[in-house]
DNA sequence: AATGAATGAGCCTTCATTCAT
DNA sequence: TATGAATGAAGGCTCATTCAT
């Protein structure tokens, strides 16, 4: 049995503009004069690229098993350039999660798209998360919550608040519109909007444990579980 | 935003016959008194103090942010003390939690009480489940290997093939006789036996990071959970 | 009888510029009027400290029994910074005694100074040696490699061949040409050239051993032994 | 470049009597019954594996490096019994050389076979010693006493004193005689006896660190050494 | 006397953080 | 503003030594 070595290399998407083709270890000095006008520009670039990096690394390692080192490398900026942004790791993890769900709370925000039927709103919504948020990056960070929940209390406590208590709240709103419209005939839903989202997060956590072994179809077994819920719609 | 402070004494639930109390320093040399009689039973009680502890420390910290002096403390025994009885910290790491799964793959193997009804059967492993597992220790094991699986593989693997690929054919098969049975309508569901466990795994999760601002009644999200499947049950 | 306790403080001869007179603790940081002027030429600075300390470490006390710590505080950098320039303890060392090892390598690749006789010759490499080596720091690397090359098989043979093989091979030469002016009468010398050095090599070892009890006039006996090989010379 | 690891396996010549055939883990426990006569014959017989054990450690990894549970293992003791017969790892160390430097010690008292000639006497030293002590474990004594000896003063001063001045003054009586029998024309080379056994050591040094990569022929080149003092012989 | 489990000081190495340039 | 060399606290692991059995 044999753990990631840590000198792994995540192979690092370069995160956009910067990165000059060629440059080997990434001298970033080398920029050349600079309009006095982008500093700003440049100096938001740098942070983006910084953000991009950590997120991968915490991601792949976890808040303690990640190096600043690795992060700047994988930025292109020297590592003290990372405390021109954050004030150490710690904020930084927790400011890193915080935008990184800005996102998931916006969507949370916008009134769902109510054309339709209640089925055709959540099956609309679980698309999307499926799509948007299991099998990307944002899937990680959910899965990087549960991980380091218990240490970062602070964060559990955002994400509780920011994310999940509006999550379940605008879900149980979509649930009694099922219920009083008879879409839904059970009742008793309203009281665990968790179950509706079960099948989502379970998706979550497949696709980064064991996807390599068993690939899941997440939209398909989400769309099962809707049957269950609204009645099966196939037959028709 | 605070993390837990590394130097945090996580309350440990003392192990047992030694560690008296008040003892602050925790000097075991003068055991004097204690009981166990010979070598071999000795050695095994240090052993469970430290698996005990070591269990402990990385469900609260994980894997990396756990330190050996800790758990050495927390188990009332000198770090080299450790080194006794594990290789490293990853060895330990994997062998614990292995062992901590043990349990949970006997129950897999125990045939299913297939008295009564499926939906009793299901009802009763997930009562079961919730009483075992997700409001124990044996729940943040769980959520352990969610944090620590992408950094350990072979736990990762481990954990596949022990504990979820059985329980899920094994929960395929009680599904397939529902159907059989005329119990279950929806037949695509044996397709994804994952729907059935969903509800559990979030009660695992949730215990873990929300339980606090909301405590979440588990059993009776599962029944709710069982009346999609199965239909409504209480009516009667 | 007692050895060297490892905590003694093998006096230092402070590596140049840095290092106040009296400065107790060692701190490093107030350099400020230090002059110094560029940053590579610093770092080439406090790499060649490390070297030094490293080195008078080493041959004070042995590969295993050195102290990262105490080659650090005899550099008068931190910890660390040996770590900026070397792997680790086993790469300082060899790579260590490789670059201490290079002026003699370079001295056997220089042409022997051929002007006169071959003894005259041989008396100035001798000399040479043992004012460079015998009494000398590189007497005593040369004495490490004695003491170490058994367990680092790289370093002797390193030192077998690039400085014993070539040495020996030029002793050679210088013996055969002996031979064929009529210098030398003992023709079989040639088959041992390791006899012409072997008084150098006593005198290394002696003045680290035994000086102490009985200082050795190095010079006087490589006299005396050349006598036996050349003949007597002050008689005329 | 890579040193021996030191969990390599020096092949243990297992010391004589114990040790029984099969035994895996050499389990020294089950002795049977012992007749109390021979307890302290026993206890010798422990205690010089444990002398034959460690110098070998000794000799293969110095001082600092030796592990005194290596030392055990390959003695077939535990590791508590070296304690009952030596106060700690650098008593141990010194009492063992001074042990093995009793026979060395013993033949220099013994007086020298004075029949014949000077030279035959001194070839006669000669050819013992090569034979006893440089293609034997005794030469790696001195080769540890070289590697050691700044670090134990004790032992130098020990070895100096028993073996080094008193082999010295043997040998200058030799070459005074030589002198006075007109056998030997150098007469500074009673100021310098170090010269006569200069190759002996060079041959005790050559085993050990080149042997491998040229094998060298001790017995001739001090042949030859002696030719260069006493004058050819074979020619005759 | 002999054992070997247990101890804990100590050392190599890492890495978050600082700061002179 | 950006750099990256330097720092030093901390943690994993080893091993000489002790001591209950």
């Amino acid at each position: 049995m044999s753990k990631i070595p840590s000198s792994t290399k995540i192979p690092a998407k370069p995160t956009g503009s910067r990165r000059v083709a060629g440059g080997a270890a990434a001298t970033p000095k080398t920029v050349a004069a600079t309009t006095p006008a982008n500093r700003a520009e440049r100096a938001a670039e740098r942070r983006a690229a910084i953000v991009e990096a950590a997120l991968d690394e915490f991601i792949a390692r976890g808040f303690t098993a990640t190096r600043l080192d690795d992060v700047a490398k994988r930025a292109g900026v020297a590592k003290g350039t990372i405390y021109l942004h954050f004030k150490d790791k710690e904020s930084m993890f927790e400011e890193l999660i915080r935008t990184a769900l800005v996102p998931m709370i916006n969507r949370l925000h916008a009134p769902p798209p109510s054309g339709g039927s209640v089925r055709d709103m959540v099956e609309g919504f679980a698309e999307n998360f499926i799509r948007e948020v299991a099998s990307t990056r944002r899937g990680d960070i959910v899965r990087l919550i549960v991980a380091e929940g218990p240490r970062f209390p602070a964060i559990a406590d955002f994400y509780y608040r920011e994310v999940v208590s509006r999550g379940l709240a605008g879900m149980r709103a979509l649930i009694e519109l099922g219920i009083a419209r008879g879409e839904i005939r059970h009742k008793s839903l309203a009281r665990f909007p968790q179950i509706m989202v079960a099948p989502a997060l379970i998706a979550v956590i497949w696709q980064s444990l064991f996807a390599r072994h068993a690939p899941l179809d997440a939209t398909e077994m989400f769309r099962v579980h809707l049957d269950l819920i609204f009645g099966e719609r196939r037959t028709t």
